[in-house]
Order: C-alpha cells, then structure tokens, then sequence
DNA sequence: GGGAAACGTTCCACCCAGCGATACGCTCTT
DNA sequence: AAGAGCGTATCGCTGGGTGGAACGTTTCCC
C-alpha cells in the first residue's frame, strides 16, 4: 500500500484529490473505489472531514465545500499572479469579446488560473483550475517551446495521445511549430485539443526571456479570425509582463 | 483544550486556517502563536502537508500551495455559480468599468465569491475569496434586508463596529434603511466599510423572492456616481436570477 | 413478494502513528 | 559572550486510528 495513505492526512488528502474534472457529487462508495481504502475508513474520515468544513455532505454523497474554495484562494502565489492579471485579462476580453485565459506551466502540463468569456464563449473543455496537456493546446506550446530542453525532449518524446482529427501526433512536425512559436513569439491551436476550437496564445516572459505563464485568446472554428487577435495578446502579455517583473512572487 | 484539536487532521485544518486576510507566508513560530499547539507539532504536521502539497515551503516559512488553489476551484457550488455568473458579471464591468462584486451570504458575513476590475479600481479591502461583515457593506446590507428576521435582528443587536466615520452604527438607522432596500430592490454603500469607497447592489432573487447571493458595483469618492448604476446592476442581477432559475445548485 | 446486491453506519479490540517535553543547532541582537 | 528566537530531531508512552465484521436500509430484478 502507498505509505503516504498509512496516515490519517494521508487518506484525507486522498479523499479530496479523488474529486478531480467534472465531479461535483462524489458517493461513499466511488470514494471507496477511488481511493482503495476500507469503506468503514473511508466513512469515518470523510465524516471528519465535514466536521471540519472541507466536505458538505447531501443526499448523493460528499462535495468539496465553500470553505475549500476560500482556502483555496488564499493561496499566496496564485492570488498575487490573479490580481495583478485580471485586469490584462479584463481589457483583453473587452478588445476581442472571445474567451480568455492565463494558464501556468506545472510539469508536462497547463492549470489554467483564470478564464473570463461572455455569453457566447464556445465550448471549451478548460475551466479554471483545470488542467490540460502541454502539447495540444495553444498556451501549452508557447510554455512548452520556452521550458527546459529536458521537458521539451520528454513531451516530444512521450506518447502525443490523438484527442482530436487534428491534435499533432507527429514529434518531428511539434518540433518544427514550437521553433515558429519561439520565433513568432505567439502560438496557435487549430482544433487540436478540442473539435471547433481555434486559440492564439503569448508568454508572459519574464526579464530573462524564460517563463512558465501564458495568456491566450479562444473562439469557434467559424467567426473566429486567430490572426486578428494577435496585436491585442501581444500587448496584454507584455503588459502582464511588465507589471510582473522586478516583483518576487515565489 | 479544543477536542478538535486532538486529532491530526484537527491540527492540520487549524494550521491551513490560520492564513487569513493579506498573510501570504506564515513562519513556523507564527503558526504555533495562531493555532496555540506545541512547536514540536507544528514543524511535525506542517511537514507533512508540505508533503502532501497543501502547503508550500519558502526561505520565510509556510504558504498555502497551488495544489490548493486548485482543490478550491473544484469545490462545485462555487464552481457552478462562477461559471453561470461571469458572463454577467463581465457584461456589468465593461458597461460600467468599475469594480463588480458577486457575493453569498455565509452566516452574518458576506463572502465574495468573484471581483473583477480594472486598471484603476478604487482600493477596497474585499477580495476573491475574502469576507466582510453585513451590516457596513452595500451586498452586506441586500443580503441582509432578504435574511431571515432572526438573523436581522442578531446582527441589528449585536455589535456594530465602527470602520470609518461613515459606518452606521445606529441599529435603528440601519433598520430603516434595510426597510428601503427591500422597497428599492438596490443598496447603496457610502463610505460606510472603508474610506473613500461607494457601492451599490442589488440581490440575485429566486423563484420565491429569497436569496443570499449579490452583485455589487463600487467606486471611488469623486467620480463615481452611484445611482448611474442601478440599471445595469439591476439588469445583470435579474439575468443571473434568470440563469439560476430551476437549477439545482445544492 | 422475496432474495440478492449495493450502500452507509456502527462496533470494538488491537496497535502503531501521533504525541510533545526536552534537547540540540543555528542565526541574530545586545 | 550571553541571551533570545527560530526550526529540527529524539524517543518512550499512549490513546487516536484502524478496518474486518456485523447490521440496518434501500434498490433492483427475477
């Protein structure tokens, strides 16, 4: 058995790292499956843990709850990062009225910290908090073409998994389009993560030219011109950027 | 001694929760002043959620880690309501440009569950994630005038600490402008929470008139004109409430 | 309607994870 | 050099934690 589940905040954290996508309502017994722990362990566990306001219970089973989401969003690094962007974000949004967002580098893949559209956004499979490979998605090229030559190799060498007709299996062909991002300094996405999505992306580099931040603009196949948009990304990322620099925020 | 605190995951929780408002690094022996345990335990369990990636190590101390800021961002009453209420949220921002509120009733505080602004948002001590009394806060005041009679007269008998000059601290001042509100449908926030700042808002209603759920708009002394408003805000509440309307968030 | 399967809670005797006073090492300050 | 403050490591005791088993309840299906 995994050693770390041996202690009680061990199988705690088990728990609460069992609700992952697009579970809201998770049951004793998916826990149990999910986690591999004994039922009665489970039970008692997930009972401290709503004793301790980090799970709700209701009819269907447990949730993360409202305190959860506040803890969370005293994380230091993630409230700094999201209060200086937001209003790139903001001004982006208004200048494209397409869906936005800022995704950070967190080993082979994106979490995206933020992401504000209208009414009309397409169907995206990111949310915030989310996470999503590096090598399919618009912000995941720019970080990927900018991280250290080690991950570069390991991504393009890992299995490229097909996620859509046109997601790039082909590591010769990513290779060639990370060199164009790093001399474009922009990187797009033709419905390779997601059928009907389109995406241009900037990084957000910091003084020495490397980074592990990204902001990028999305729409449907359709309305969407990506090209267009390029000015706008360029200009919010080198704003973020210079906001950022000079300022320690690890 | 607290006899939550006897168990490992009592203490865990008690050392999570002991960031609160603008700490971003904690120091070990601040953790031990906050949660009251011994040292020894403290360095011992804050070990291991640095193990367990719920907090984050520095040079200073302990942060709360991003691994948190994501769990946070699953919790899936909050989660659903963002992704419903952003749209209007954003619309109400690029009308108005000032900074839009979206807060729920939690107890006789509100929690702000989103706050967008831009580049010249006046300063303002709420946050994402952040809470604020009821009685001396425009969303504060909706939410209270909707609350239940028991929870109005508590917090119209309980204390009413004064935070500027402008704070009203007269219950029966206070009574008669709740009374207003309900009439009104909005709330209007003079400098009553910090110095210098205006609010308006106005309540997200159900299907049977209740709610715990606001939006605000608020701005800076001078140029912001608080009435011009109302509209708009009126307009993104009864959308969002339209939104809301027949869907099961609980 | 009855039998089985799945779910969730409670019980309880064993035992090791957790406990925390104490000691130690380090860095500042006086 | 002495003292104050911080953080880590030690270690023997003990009760919080454990999980198999048993029990109630609901759901399903023949």
């Amino acid at each position: 058995m995994d050693p770390q589940l041996k202690t009680v905040l061990g199988k705690a954290v088990a728990i609460l790292r069992s609700f992952t996508g697009d579970d809201r309502v998770l049951s004793l017994a998916e826990l149990v499956r999910r986690t591999g722990l004994p039922k009665a362990t489970v039970s008692r566990v997930a009972a401290d843990l709503v004793a301790h306001r980090l799970l709700d219970r209701d009819p269907y089973g447990y949730r993360l709850s409202g305190g959860l989401f506040e803890l969370g969003l005293r994380a230091s690094v993630e409230r700094t990062l999201l209060e200086l962007a937001m209003p790139f974000l903001q001004d982006l949004y208004e200048r494209t009225h397409e869906t936005v967002h800022l995704g950070v580098r967190d080993g082979d893949e994106v979490v995206y910290i933020a992401k504000i559209g209208g009414h009309r956004q397409a169907a995206s499979p990111s949310r915030t908090g989310g996470r999503m490979p590096l090598y399919c998605t618009a912000i995941g090229k720019v970080l990927l073409a900018h991280a250290a030559p080690e991950l570069r190799r390991q991504v393009l060498g890992g299995p490229l998994e097909r996620r859509t007709p046109h997601t790039i299996v082909a590591p010769g062909m990513l290779e060639r389009q990370l060199g164009n991002v790093l001399e474009a300094g922009v990187a797009f996405e033709h419905e390779e993560s997601a059928p009907g999505l389109l995406c241009v992306a900037a990084p957000v580099l910091d003084t020495e030219g490397r980074t592990d931040l990204a902001i990028s603009v999305s729409g449907p196949v359709g309305r969407f011109r990506p090209d267009v948009h390029v000015n706008a990304i360029r200009a919010a990322a080198t704003g973020l950027a210079n906001q950022l620099a000079g300022r320690r925020l690890r």
